[in-house]
DNA sequence: GCCAACGTTGGC
DNA sequence: GCCAACGTTGGC
């Protein structure tokens, strides 16, 4: 059974567009032991919401995880950890923060409840929901995401 | 540009 | 081990 998660990135360093050219992207970087943690938990076919943070503030697309954890790249002290995703969709109407912040099923999202976490868990219901609102009717499974 | 929230560092 | 000082993230 594939988790949920969401992981943010400022579209001016590494933008979802630019995922999409380089058709993987090495998720690396992250320097929250949270964040970490959370990283070192996504299973292959795990699906990642992306979320462009400072500039548009929303969920632009859907990610697969492809491999899972291993040594940050970027990381010369070896106490990082970096995932590899495929983006696989975009969403035909990014959600916006606002969006999220309005809509009662999704008060306790932890992109509202903790801002600052820049990899973070999201429940199913969650994830339905926010692509739902981006514009995909269908479940993940009719959509060929898992 | 401001600042709230959060994380980390380092003196004690 | 506590906590003040500092640095960063990221929404507004």
């Amino acid at each position: 059974m594939a988790q949920y998660w969401l992981a943010k990135t400022e579209p001016d360093t590494y933008s979802w567009t630019q995922m999409t050219h380089e058709k993987t992207a090495i998720w690396d970087g992250v320097r929250n032991y949270a964040a970490r943690n959370n990283l070192r938990s996504m299973k292959t076919g795990d699906l990642v919401l992306i979320y462009h943070s400072n500039k548009g503030k929303n969920v632009v697309g859907i990610a697969k995880v492809t491999k899972e954890y291993f040594q940050d790249p970027t990381d010369p002290s070896g106490i990082w950890s970096a995932v590899e995703l495929r983006p696989l969709i975009e969403l035909p109407t990014p959600v916006t923060m606002e969006t999220i912040k309005q809509d009662p099923n999704l008060s306790d999202i932890v992109l509202v409840k903790n801002t600052r976490l820049s990899v973070q868990p999201v429940r199913d219901f969650e994830f339905f929901r926010i692509i739902e609102l981006g514009g995909l009717t269908d479940p993940p499974d009719k959509l060929g995401l898992l």
